[in-house]
RNA sequence: CGGGGUGUAGUUCAUCGGUAGAACGCUCGGUUUGGGACCGAGAAGCAACAGGUCCAAUUCCUGUCACCCCGACCA
């Protein structure tokens, strides 16, 4: 991609209605751009970030068997009153017709799979199942704060869990736990594994929370990783020892990425979604919902991953693998050796943003080079003597390389 | 939803009862090229919206809307 036909350029002063770290920095660098209050329009280097992690989340609910559908936004007003959560769900938004028919806009999608899924199962030869879905949700949040982290639109990916035995379901929840640590790894999060309560569906529940002072949660949690528990139900205070005697327990705000629910038979019950066991009795389905907040995974990323000169994206959600500049003059060859280098990268399968701005001053390249955040950085230039200057965007020192090794440093 | 604050050019901000100005960005010309470079010339604004006061309102008053912050809320 080259930089002057990139749509959405960078910015030096953030707007000053986006105040929260992830905001302000993903608006300056062309990432985002607020619509109305807690939603945000993706450009094209936000939308490649967004997808990066959203293809992630797919690999990884791919491989526990997860089987990706896509459910509505629009849902049937009808489920919501079965559940009664057409009262009692705060946050749900409402669209209404023309003709002043009430549609609930998904902030979730129980209403809408439970129903779905009973149109095919019916044995326990059916079961268990597991079904994701990547998709826009809506809530009603009466105050959307904090850019990406708290807004009224956001990308989520919810996958239910349906079981024969409460058993079975306890070996899938472990299997989720898992499988989240995974994903928040790959997605260079460090993301605790966090007892939560369980509202009104279960006991407890799990969530998943990255260290930030801009999250809205509190956890008290044991630094060494044995523990950590949302401050609402930790029964240990700060300052305690942890279950396995280490201690001072530590209390930090969090926000947030992903939480695992066990549902139990709430929805089943309330569809009347059962099967037919092995003597023919109709017993409950047991179920289990697991989210991740895709957008607000980015949002958190941002927040967390960025020094005083921009983003520091992760290698495996960046928006491109390298950021090349070439530092023009027009006496020497260095636009189309740049040119020459850009192509070869490419055909090399690197995904590229080629600075190929010729007016603008190299401090201004570097700058945006940074403030974007791409792990690493390519500098051709006459003072670098044929050679490439590589340099990784978390690191102060560069070195000088030749095309050829550079290509290699990447498929190692 | 309670409290506080803000709406002026794409962005950040000035102005102030007499109908708008800078910087950055943008366009054109020229000079530049290792940390947001320089010179010159331009384009760009229904001053959120509605009403009121006044000879005259971006400015004062009222209302509405939007946005931000704190709190409450957050299956």
């Amino acid at each position: 991609m080259r930089y002057s036909a990139l749509f959405g350029k960078t910015i030096k002063d953030a707007p000053k209605d986006e105040v929260s770290k992830n905001s302000k920095l993903l608006t300056r660098s062309g990432f985002i751009r607020r619509e109305v209050s807690g939603v945000y329009n993706f450009l094209p280097l936000g939308l490649k970030v967004l997808k990066k992690i959203a293809d992630i989340v797919r690999e990884e609910m791919n491989a526990i068997g997860g089987q990706e559908l896509s459910l509505t936004a629009l849902q049937n007003k009808e489920s919501w009153q079965k559940t009664g959560r057409w009262k009692t769900f705060r946050a749900l938004m409402k669209a209404k017709t023309q003709l002043e028919t009430e549609y609930p806009l998904g902030p979730t999608h129980e209403e809408v799979i439970v129903p779905l899924v009973k149109q095919f199962v019916s044995s326990y030869k059916d079961l268990p199942l597991y079904l994701y879905q990547i998709q826009t949700k809506f809530r009603d949040e009466k105050r959307a704060k904090s850019g990406l982290l708290r807004g009224r639109e956001f990308l989520m990916k919810d996958l239910y869990s349906f079981h024969a035995q409460e058993k079975d379901f306890n070996k899938f929840y472990e299997i989720m736990k898992k499988t989240y640590k995974k994903v928040f790894e790959r997605l260079g999060l460090d993301a605790l594994e966090t007892l939560a309560g369980g509202g009104t569906f279960s006991q407890f529940s799990h969530e998943y929370q990255v260290i930030t002072d801009a999250g809205e949660d509190e956890i008290i949690y044991c630094p060494k990783g044995d523990f950590s528990a949302n401050a609402e139900v930790s029964p240990v205070k700060e300052g305690e020892a942890c279950r396995l005697g280490h201690g001072p327990l530590k209390k930090s705000k969090a926000i947030e990425v992903g939480n695992i629910f066990p549902l139990g038979t709430k929805f089943s019950d309330a569809f009347g979604l059962t099967y037919k066991n092995k003597e023919g009795k109709d017993i409950p389905v047991i179920m289990g919902c697991y989210g991740i907040g895709i957008s607000r995974v980015m949002g958190a990323i941002a927040e967390v991953h960025n020094d005083a000169k921009g983003i520091i994206w992760p290698k495996e959600v960046a928006p491109h693998d390298v950021y090349l500049i070439g530092i023009t003059n027009n006496e020497s060859r260095i636009k189309e050796r740049t040119d020459e280098a850009y192509d070869s990268l490419k055909k090399a399968g690197l995904d590229v943003l080629y600075d190929d701005r010729e007016d603008a001053a190299p401090g201004a390249k570097f700058a945006d080079a940074d403030l974007i955040g791409i792990p690493i950085r390519l500098v051709v230039s006459k003072r670098n003597e044929g050679k490439i200057e590589f340099k990784e965007r978390k690191s102060a020192k560069s070195e000088l390389l030749g095309l050829e090794e550079i290509i290699k440093k990447f498929k190692a």
